[in-house]
Order: C-alpha cells, then structure tokens, then sequence
RNA sequence: GGUCCCGUAGCUCAGUUGGAUAGAGCGUAGGAUUCCUAAUCCUAAGGCCAUGAGUUCGAAUCUCAUCGGGGUCACCA
C-alpha cells in the first residue's frame, strides 16, 4: 500500500467531481507527498494551484472546495488550506496502521511495483576492455549498473544485465603478442616485455597453460595461426577473470555480447551499414579540423564515409570506415544497438565511465536511428572515484602494475562496505572513497549504521524471548497482533517512514537514481535509533513491556516493519543484512 | 574554442523532478549510559543555494549569460 498514490487517486477523484472540464493531462501535474515541515501534516497536495488558473478561479477558492469534500473522508483527521493554496492534510491512526498491516502482508514485495509493466530494459554496465583484471576506475559504474539492474527489476521491467566485450579492436593484438611472450617464457625463454604491452602477472598462467596445451607447438607455426589461438585462448581467461572479479561484488551478467561477432564479412555491421544507406543516412563528406583539439597534429583532411549523426542530435557526423578500410569503433557499436532493438529492447540505459561522456550524444543518436525513434537511450555516467585514505591519495597495487584493482578494494574494505559506500553519493558527482573511514565501525561509516539498525531489530526480539519467554513472536502471532496499540506519535512517526518506501522506489526507477534508495535506507535507520533512545527516557515508549504482553507484541510488529524495510533496501543495494554484528 | 558534469553550512554531501521557514553527517559547544547493544541518542550555533537576468501564483531546482573546478574532443577502444 502507498499513501501517497491512495490519496493522489483520491484528489483526482474528487476533482472531477468538483470540476467535470478538468483535463487528464492537468491531473498528471498533480503531486501528492510528504509536506517539507512535518508541522504541516502527513500529506500535502498542489492540486488546486494546478488546476485553478486553467479554471479561471482562484486557487484558495478550489482548494477550499476540496477541502468540504474531504472533511467526509474516514481517512482524514484534519484537512485546511494554507500559504498559496496547499491542502494539507492529516490522516487518521488508522491509515498508519494499514500501512503496518500491508508491510505484514506483502513482506519483501512491500515496495514492489509495475511501473515497469513487464516491459524489457537493457542495461549495458562494466563492459571494461577484457585486457586484464577489473581496477577501481570500473567498480562505481559496476555497482551502480547492477543496483540501478535490481531497482528497475523491482519495479517491475523485465530487466537484462548486459556486458559488450570489446574485443575486436587493436588492443587485442597486443593482448595477444602480450600472451605470446609469457607462453615463450613458460616454454623457459627469458623474455623482455616491450612498453605497450601488457605487463600484468595475471598473464603468466595463460602463458603456462598454453604451455601445457601446446607444448612447442605454437612456435612452429606461421605467426598468423599461432596469434590466432592465443587470442582465443587469452580471451576467454580474461573474461574468466573479469567475471570471478565481479563475483566478489555479486555482480551477475546475463549476456555478454561479444564485439567480435559483428564484424566480419556478411556481420552485423555489413548489415547496418547496408540498412543505414537504404535509410540515406550515410554519405561520404569531409569532417572539420577539431578546433583546438588537434593537439598531436594528426589531422588529415580526407573524404569519408560518415554517418549522419547530427540529424538525430549529435554535434558531427561521425566516421564510420577508418583510413585502411576497417570499420570504425562507433560503427560496430551502431551495428550492437541496432541489434539490442532488433532482440526487443525498447528501453535501454547504458552506464559508462566520466571519461565517455563526450560519446553520448553518439550514442544516442545511434539508437534514434538503428530504431526510428521508437526505442529510448540512458545514459548515466559515473564520475571518478578518487582513493583515499586520511585523507591522503592512497595507491596499492598488488596485482595489475600501478593499478588498484577491484579485488584490492573488495579485500581491503569488503563488499558491502564497497557497494553501500559508491551508492552513498548521486553518480554524476565525483567522490572520494576513504577506506579508513569505512572500515571505522562508527555512525561516520553509513554501512555500518544501516546494518547496525538491522542488527538492533534482532536484538529487540532476542531480548523479548528473554523477558516474555510465554509470548508468541512468530511471524503469524505479529500479523495478528493489536495494531491498533500503536498511538504514541514517536511510533506514528517511524511508520510515517516506512510509509514513503514505496514512492521512494518509483520515483528512484523512473529517475534511474537508485543512490536514492541508499539514502532512505540510511533514513530510516536513522529514525529507528531515534525511536529506540527514547525508550531510554520514556520507559513507557520500550519495545518490551513486561506488563503488557499485547502492546509489546505491536510493538514487535512494529519493529519487524522496520526490520522488513531496510532488508528490502539492502537487497536492492545488494548488500547483506546481518543479524548480530561482532 | 565546442561539448558534458559539478558549484548548497568550516568539511563531506542530500534536497521527494517547480512548492511553504533550504536539510543530514563530520567538525565545534553542551548534554544523556544502575535501563531493550552508548557501535546509539538529544540540544545549540553555523547559509547571498557561485554571480546576474529571465520564465510564473512560486526557482537551489527550468532558460540564457558570466565566473570558478573537472571530464572530453580524432580514423583510440
């Protein structure tokens, strides 16, 4: 259950009541919600400022018109206009206590929605070159994307992870030549590894393994062949890697879509090309000398084949076909999104680094095109993480070169730790990851308050079965237990709380923003300490009434609310809830 | 130069897509532990929402300009 949407329909009911003339695209602007200052009540709604001046009236006049109607709701204690011409208006115990009931009732699903109607998003996240081991640089955009996965598939799309493996361009080849040089020295040879390639120990036991497949063999054959297997073989082991790197995060693909696969003759991207011509939106044209961004001095004035990307938003034409006649980056990421659209994705976010910024527009104008304007393109983008520690740039590496890896972080601070903190800050501002304050154990880590609140919920029932050892606290005594035994506004405040999940979610799904989820988690838990320290004051506002085994069993349903919401948030973060901390 | 992001308390950041007197944490000053985990809570001080205009009943939020910080620009991937 959702108050807020509840009354919204309510409003717009009594609207058209009221003023039949009142249009639906005028009830779309209508917000029902949490006033700022609690003073005002538990709800407040714009409507009559909406839909005043349309009306010709005056927006007091309107509100008080709907202020008579609302006075014969059950529902509704208090109900006045105020400042321009707010309704505000205050809710019967009642209402809390449903919302209590439906929390009960719908357990993990309370929050759950069908925004999304079943309909298929894509979202494309990581998609790191598959030339080593994942480094931090990759983690914000791999927890986002998969938290940003599960709050979409919680509000009810139909949600598929996705991972584009670049590996059809040159970096490839030097992967392999890279590969090669640790097979020789697996073979016994001493070798020097040229700057440009691939330094990382993580090649070595490719090296050994191809050893120990081929023996001798690869150096016999024509050098085509041999980096021909190599390639194969290095690939697939990075991938492996790259995945087992994930896996320290819980991070799960259900697709990963291989660059490799478009190109070649008769390709996807033969095939686009072909389609983007039949559609004239490919001409062969010359492209203006970056201004001020020709730094290296590289730019030659050349005819090329060009796509005509500034038709559907973008700033230039962009090259589709490089100087010796292979295909273009951007090309075969034309040739992908048109095959995402053509596999049903109508929906479709991509999640990529600060430094892809300036390849948005592109990319947007690819999947304008690839679908006529009838698929839509996101894309959020994770600005820089910066490493920390004190307060001081922190450096490590263990196992990539200079790099701090993934793995590094995870093993330093783990992975709740590591996903609850890059979810703690909006994407688009850049951050600073200080791996001492998240390993303090203090209110100043937001992980730990979380899971200490969670944590706190069990400690309530352990302490219970102690002091009421008679009581039944079972999940079907609490469905059943006095509700109605909840009036003290401390607790009405805290399930006032727990009453803006829901809307916290979709609102979180349609912006694409599931930090928000990570901050009303962090909300409620604040909220639940609070309540907690005023049984320290008030003896009578304790969980455990010994002398009152009924209230207390509310009260236990009150704090198995709690409990069922922020393990609800938890698992949309994807981050464990843990019943008592050590 | 074009383009994208950011600019909110001393510091780190939220701000419910345009709502009412702009909120948290840290830090600072004070307070609460015979009592459900003080790993917590409560109180106070602290603001020209970078600047200037515009849009309207109403702007931190939308538009434009300016200033400051960062990213990016290509036949790289």
């Amino acid at each position: 259950m959702d108050v807020f949407a509840l009354f919204a329909s309510r409003v717009a009911n009594a609207l058209q009541v009221l003023y039949p003339e009142v249009g639906a695209e005028l009830l779309a602007r209508i917000v029902v919600e949490p006033p700022r200052d609690a003073a005002h009540g538990d709800l407040s709604t714009n409507a009559a400022m909406v839909v005043a001046k349309p009306l010709g009236k005056n927006p007091r006049e309107v509100a008080t018109a709907l202020v008579e109607h609302f006075k014969h709701d059950a529902d509704v204690t208090s109900v006045e206009v105020a400042g321009p011409g707010f309704i505000n208006f205050r809710l019967a115990d009642a209402i809390w206590h449903q919302v209590l009931r439906s929390i009960a009732a719908q357990g993990a699903d309370y929050g759950r929605s069908n925004l999304g109607g079943g309909e298929a998003v894509n979202i494309e996240y990581v998609s790191a070159n598959p030339t080593g081991p994942m480094h931090v640089g990759h983690t914000r955009g791999a927890v986002f994307g998969d938290t940003l996965a599960s709050l979409m598939a919680y509000s009810g799309y139909e949600v598929t992870r996705e991972y584009y493996i670049n590996d059809a361009g040159s970096q490839i080849d030097t992967l392999a030549r890279s590969t090669f040089l640790r097979y020789r020295e697996a073979l016994g040879e001493t070798i020097e590894i040229p700057s440009g390639f691939y330094p990382g120990d993580y090649l070595v036991p490719v090296g050994q393994a191809l050893k120990a497949e081929f023996g001798t063999k690869l150096l016999a054959m024509p050098e085509p062949e041999a980096t021909a297997i190599v390639k194969d073989r290095v690939l697939v082991a990075m991938l492996e890697l790259i995945k087992s790197d994930l896996a320290l995060l819980n991070i799960h693909h259900d697709v990963f879509f291989s660059e490799r696969q478009l190109h070649g003759q008769g390709g996807d991207i033969d095939l686009t090309l072909e389609w983007l011509r039949s559609k004239d939106m490919v001409y062969q044209g010359h492209l203006d000398r970056p201004k001020g961004g020709d730094t290296d001095g590289d730019y030659e004035d050349r005819e090329q084949t060009l796509f005509r990307a500034t038709n559907f938003g973008d700033d230039v034409d962009r090259a589709l076909i490089k100087s010796d006649g292979s295909y273009t980056y951007f090309a075969a990421d034309i040739a992908y999104h048109r095959n995402k659209f053509i596999r049903g994705f109508k929906h479709m976010i991509n999640v990529l680094g600060a430094d892809h910024s300036g390849y948005v527009k592109r990319l947007q104008a690819a999947v304008k095109a690839v679908s006529l304007d009838a698929a839509d393109m996101d894309v959020r983008i994770c600005q820089l993480v910066r490493l920390m520690k004190n307060g001081e740039p922190f450096k490590m590496s263990k196992r990539s070169g200079d790099l701090v890896t993934l793995a590094d972080v995870v093993e330093e601070v783990g992975a709740d730790a590591t996903r609850f903190m890059l979810m703690f800050r909006r994407n688009d501002a850049s951050m600073d990851f200080d791996f001492a304050l998240v390993k303090e154990q203090t209110r100043d880590n937001p992980v730990f308050y979380v899971q200490y609140a969670h944590a706190r919920t069990f400690s309530i029932f352990r302490n219970a079965g102690k002091e009421l050892p008679a009581l039944d606290f079972s999940a079907e005594a609490l469905k059943v237990a006095e509700i109605e035994r909840i009036v003290t506004s401390a607790e009405l405040d805290l399930v006032r709380v727990l009453a803006a999940w829901p809307r916290t979610v979709t609102a979180a799904a349609i912006a694409h923003e599931p930090h928000r989820i990570a901050f009303y988690v962090h909300d409620l838990a604040a909220a639940f300490h609070g309540f907690w320290a005023k049984g320290k004051d008030d003896v009578q506002l304790r969980f455990v009434n010994v002398e009152d085994p009924k209230l207390t069993l509310a009260r236990l349903a009150l704090v198995n609310a709690v409990r069922q919401v922020i393990v609800n948030g938890l698992t949309i973060l994807g981050v464990s809830a843990p019943d008592e901390l050590s």
